[in-house]
DNA sequence: TCTGGGGTCCTAGGACCC
DNA sequence: TCTGGGGTCCTAGGACCC
């Protein structure tokens, strides 16, 4: 898709067409999530901060990210793809490859394909998105990417190195800066270089497993096939403060409400993991991780809770200004094992039942944990709009 | 420019085991 | 006794992607 989360803002308000748009937090710390051509132009692009963007181009119009609206856009997208061929993978909210091979009789050629899948994303979803045809993965999205915006490029086969050859090295994917700078050194700015370093020089680079793939792509070799059924690896939710935490306090407030948003991800993944990662980014950017594997895996709240307080404390955060705080499980349950372990839960978890309903009924912020609830007495309002039940 | 949030994969060292 | 080879798992950090 082309600026997704910016197409889809301009679903709901159509009066955001033609005009410079910025998709990205309102905090003093938010950052760029996506922005219009328009914007793009006068040098906006994902990943600044947003203050830097407002600098660059004043007139733009500065939307928050709604993620759970690009979620239901994206699975509409998928729903027009799967109507193609059931063998999409879908890389990331949005982007996908398709393996068209079996549409064969049913079009002249790949690139009657593409352009039908285009319209129809236009005529079902209202969104642009541009395609990229190759024989390989990674050069069909290459193509996507040089068919932005709004556009199809397809790579003829037996075309692929004339393609890639004159392309910067940053242009493959897996090349980010320090790649760049490593082979830079090497005196190699073009995929056409790369293809011609010897193995010895890339792997004493940049190490043997990057070397060896580096070089199968530079040579246009990619034998990854579609992949359907990708499986989330781990599940985390981390938070930026607007203002840094310094007490002991604030750190295992925002902690504790963090382990309270993960307990509802795993909750709603129906998942569960062995390992739980912490963590901290202090106020200079050094950012450091503590992380604990258990023999059996969690996913509620308490256990989160028990365990991020445990890497808290061998975190040695000390005085120091915390910028950020996550916490996140991986090593999940294989599907099988979490479809029985959840049957078992739902029959034992009466409570967390309960509060999941409780949630969904009035809203996320209805049940909280007790020690998240404003403090009877407290400053501010007499009364208690949205008083947190202790549990 | 003062740097989000959600992910994946790789590396390196060390513990541990046979 | 001063020390092999192969393997797995864990932890911490980092590169990279959208």
């Amino acid at each position: 898709m082309d600026a997704f989360y910016v197409e889809v803002e301009r679903l709901r308000d159509p009066g955001l067409r033609g005009r410079a748009v910025v998709v990205g937090g309102a905090g003093p710390r938010g950052v760029v999530a996506a922005a219009s051509y328009e914007a793009r132009r006068r040098g906006v692009h994902s990943a600044m901060p947003m203050v830097e963007a407002r600098r660059r181009c004043p007139s733009a119009v500065a939307v928050p990210p709604d993620h759970a609206r690009y979620a239901e856009v994206s699975d509409e997208v998928s729903t027009v793809l799967r109507s193609f061929t059931p063998l999409v993978e879908a890389l990331s909210i949005d982007e996908a490859f398709l393996d068209v091979s079996g549409l064969r009789h049913h079009y002249t050629d790949t690139e009657a394909v593409g352009h039908a899948i285009r319209a129809a994303i236009r005529d079902q979803v209202g969104i642009p998105a541009s395609i990229g045809i190759a024989s390989t993965k990674f050069i069909a999205k290459l193509a996507s990417e040089k068919a932005k915006p709004d556009g199809l490029l397809r790579v003829p086969y037996g075309g692929e190195l004339a393609f890639l050859h004159p392309l910067p090295v940053a242009d493959l994917w897996g090349v980010g800066e320090a790649t760049r700078a490593e082979l830079e050194a090497l005196g190699v700015a073009t995929i056409g270089e790369l293809a011609a370093t010897p193995r010895a020089m890339l792997e004493a680079r940049i190490g043997a497993a990057a070397a060896a793939h580096l070089a199968d792509l530079a040579m246009g070799i990619d034998p990854r096939p579609v992949v359907t059924d990708t499986q989330a690896r781990s599940i985390s939710v981390e938070e930026t403060f607007p203002v840094d935490l310094t007490t002991r306090d604030a750190i295992e407030r925002e902690l504790l409400s963090l382990c309270d948003r993960l307990a509802g991800r795993l909750r709603r993944a129906d998942t569960m993991g062995r390992t739980v990662s912490l963590k901290v980014r202090f106020a200079d950017f050094t950012t450091i991780t503590r992380s604990v594997s258990r023999r059996d895996a969690l996913w509620r709240r308490p256990e989160l809770w028990e365990e991020a307080r445990t890497l808290l404390d061998r975190a040695r955060v000390g005085g120091r200004s915390v910028r950020l705080l996550g916490i996140g499980v991986s090593h999940l349950v294989g599907s099988g094992v979490a479809e029985q372990l959840a049957m078992e839960r739902r029959a034992v978890d009466a409570v967390a039942d309960a509060a999941e309903e409780v949630r969904r009924r009035f809203g996320d912020g209805a049940l909280i944990p007790a020690r998240l609830a404003p403090r009877p007495g407290a400053t501010g309002t007499g009364t208690q709009d949205t008083p947190g039940m202790a549990d």
